[in-house]
DNA sequence: GTGGCTGCAAATCATTTGCATATAC
DNA sequence: GTATATGCAAATGATTTGCAGCCAC
């Protein structure tokens, strides 16, 4: 995990691997959260203040566009991306808004037609209430009691 | 499918029926479409010309909580919205953007627990090429030969 | 050297909010 | 009559765009 790797991989993809560019993929690959784009900016710009915020929107497009990356719009405050590697599924929690990764298979797969429609990308998004916050409720009624 | 038939329904769900969520109503169960807040904005306008966007966002925000309504962010570009009743999944295509209902099961279902997180609701979204874009792309192959 | 990329600032677009007025019951 | 909902306009926040200067190759 060096920038070294990150700039292989982003020549393998056919991107110029520009500093901004190998910054934001290393960012991705030491991060096991689902960054929005202003996380992005915000741990590049750690490291590189004089990055834009355009810059990152724009690498972030090339990226999903050669696809390496996944943007997933499982809430409408703004697009998370998730370095694509196996496929997955994700739970989103109501209480703390937290991102997870779940195993749970969509269903249908690329490449695979529905009703006459060609599936090129399939996702399942998941709502409801995390292990976390409900360890939080179960100990607060506890507290109740 | 009338006026009175929504308000009953609104009635039932607990919901205030006033005139602007009656038809908010009226036109989610008259279309098959997706529609965004934009086109139901538009739709009801059509009726009742002094309907403001605010009023709009406030009922389809009262129908999703009553659980009446389900959001769908298949999209980055607005939220839609679908009038709930048989579960189902979504396609869009990438060409026209159209949305389509699949018979697709998202691989869990409400109730059910995913690594600890209680699952309250569950969505699959496909992506990829419509059958009528396909067959447009087919068709204009074909004049190239 | 040159085409593609960055950084900036302004523009755009969906959505939210505050508040005075109007409506449902 | 009162709590709740509407309509308006301004604010917010994510994302896009235009353009001059810069970097990768």
């Amino acid at each position: 995990m060096n920038n070294d790797d990150s700039t292989r991989r982003l020549r393998d993809l056919g991107i110029t691997p520009t500093l901004q560019r190998v910054m934001i993929m290393d960012y991705l690959r030491e991060t096991s959260d689902h960054p929005t784009v202003d996380q992005v900016f915000r741990a590049v710009c750690a490291r590189h203040p004089s990055i834009s915020r355009a810059t990152v929107y724009n690498g972030l497009r090339v990226l999903v566009e050669a696809g390496a990356v996944c943007p997933l719009t499982i809430e409408k405050e703004a697009v998370r991306y998730d370095l694509r590697d196996t496929p997955h599924s994700h739970f989103r929690c109501r209480i703390c808004h937290r991102l997870y990764d779940v195993e749970i298979s969509p269903g249908t797969s690329p490449g695979r037609i529905v009703d006459g429609h060609v599936v090129e990308s399939a996702t399942t998004y998941l709502y409801g209430v995390c292990s976390i916050c409900n360890a939080a409720m179960n100990q607060r009624e506890g507290d109740c009691a």
